[in-house]
DNA sequence: TTGAAAGCGCTAACAG
DNA sequence: CTGTTAGCGCTTTCAA
């Protein structure tokens, strides 16, 4: 059975193939009557409708774009926060008439989704710096669009205010009296395995507005790395965290650290918030769902998507953008306290 | 500034176009000399390599499969278990050297994208019945793969004992003591708002596993419906069970319900499980994490992840596949104990 | 409103 | 090893 194509189904109605297609494409340019005579023609042949990879190919434009993770792709999706940040990209670009490519690090030479796959532009969203996904990209000369990342200014992104959103964190712990205060921020495992400062914006950004706040106040904090995943590592982290300093409030990268924290000082026997404060950062599902409800920092995960996949659509359609900064804030729940309280 | 094409390149070689494009599809064709020198001024002129969309017609194949999401996009990302099928589906994929296109429902009739969009092939990973996209699938006469779900016995596909794991789990509870016995499964949200039997494969086939080792003991347990998300609606759900019903335990469709029947039981002063056994299904992060942990069915959901698309790349390389079936197994935990402990 | 011409950028197959 | 031929299936442009 031979495959049926445009032309397959203009020789069946007797007329042209262009004709054919815009009887699918553009309704508007032919007659009621002559469309519903084509459209019942190539439903006879099971012509399902133009091809969509000859259409990207005379068209110029492929209609979907890619979403590149760096890192492992699991931590993008395990993680509920990027994982909400992902259904709401695809949301979005599905109004907008595409779809989403998911492109992948690598797994050798032969392959490269960021330069061997078909994409109109992409998001990069990766949590550590560039990487050479990022420059493939580049050299295609693809719209992109940055998020939570600075790939400079002729590169538009949507970021969160990172830095304001810890310092707010970090003036909670101080307004309720703490003074001793730790930090369990994200860290990199390098090549020998060890753990090292994560170079990433979230993690730069969280930093400077933790450290900032605090140093204004005379606190020098103790600082601790933690592993992305997984959770016994993370688990290993807080302990260490809570060993190593004395201190009565902490401040974490995530949720998930900070759920981590609580269940280490929970071994100690340590109550929070009575004899420690956590607070997390996210504000994910877990942080109202478990107990304690998490004291933590709220961003808007779906606007930073619908936004972040709308600016790419606009540069798409020939529109300009500029990059956008969103906005942070503090909520408090009962995982932090008044120092001493007990 | 002229687009570079591999004519360009060819032009400025001095050899045909072929043989450009030789030079990046198929290295052992030519000269290592000479295609040094194409690939010199390749670079020269900014020539990034093969388009993919002019590939993607000449070839016949695109180089990425669709991954069609019934329901709502962001429940399948939300969900900790589909995310993590999700992430190793495209880890798979990428060694296969194919990319992933998410295939979101479609909001208006001009864009489908499982009817629009160029792939290759698709897995269908929906968690009701056949939808729109399905169809759409089908009439392209794209090879496809179905995950966790019958779509006859043309289409392979990757699907869990489900029926066995449900009955694991029950059987566990009836040799704990329990007779009076819950059921928290899913239901769907119908058009009038209420809620109704799910339809999916997973729900037909955990019910069939519960209800047929409940019976085959006398037990007539108590079903009720909870929607999918949001977390609310779920505990509410949870809620009611545990009103209507005197029981001592509980089968839940997932974890996340486990987790709102606990929540539920302390409310209402029970403990788990010393007053209350609670069974989650899934084996997701947080059936270990919580506490209490849960008792719960475990699947392999990497596994199933990477076979489902290992068989849907085998199938594009033309080989033939059936489908598999994989186990489920019980995970006791804290969550449940003997009957009357208390 | 319809159709003809002219490719979009690339590769399979085979000849030299 | 390199080049020639012949499209892949569709759409843009412009004329009829």
């Amino acid at each position: 059975m031979a495959k049926v194509t445009l032309q397959s189904v203009a020789d069946e109605v007797g007329v042209s193939r262009m004709t054919v297609s815009n009887a699918f494409s553009r309704p508007d340019q032919l007659s009621a009557d002559l469309r519903t005579r084509i459209l019942e023609a190539a439903q006879k042949l099971g012509y399902v409708g133009p091809d969509p990879a000859g259409r990207a190919l005379a068209r110029g434009r492929v209609g979907s774009v890619g979403l590149l993770l760096n890192g492992a792709l699991s931590e993008a999706f395990e993680d509920e926060v990027s994982a909400e940040f992902v259904a709401s990209v695809a949301d979005e670009l599905t109004k907008r008439g595409l779809a989403l490519t998911v492109l992948t690090p690598p797994k050798d030479e032969a392959f490269v989704p960021a330069r061997d796959v078909a994409i109109d532009g992409a998001l990069v969203y990766t949590c550590e710096p560039l990487s050479a996904g990022v420059e493939w990209l580049g050299r295609r000369r693809l719209p992109v669009v940055a998020v939570d990342q600075d790939l400079g200014d002729s590169v538009p992104g949507v970021r969160v205010d990172d830095r304001g959103g810890a310092a707010q964190g970090a003036r909670h712990l101080l307004e309720l009296g703490h003074r001793r205060i730790g930090i369990l921020t994200i860290g990199l495992v390098g090549d020998d395995g060890a753990l090292g400062a994560s170079d990433s914006y979230p993690a730069r950004e969280r930093m400077a507005g933790w450290t900032a706040t605090l140093s204004a106040a005379g606190v020098e904090p103790v600082v601790v790395l933690a592993p992305y995943q997984p959770t016994d590592a993370v688990l290993q982290s807080a302990r260490e965290l809570l060993d190593s300093g004395d201190v009565t409030g902490v401040l974490c990268f995530s949720d998930v650290f900070a759920r981590a924290v609580v269940r280490a000082a929970e071994e100690r026997g340590l109550s929070v918030p009575e004899d420690l404060s956590v607070v997390g950062y996210d504000d994910s599902p877990q942080a109202s769902t478990g107990r304690p409800t998490l004291t933590t920092v709220s961003q808007d995960v779906t606007a930073k998507g619908h936004l972040a996949a709308g600016m790419l659509a606009d540069v798409l359609e020939g529109r300009t953008t500029s990059s956008a900064l969103l906005p942070a804030s503090l909520v408090a729940r009962e995982s932090t306290g008044p120092v001493g309280a007990r």
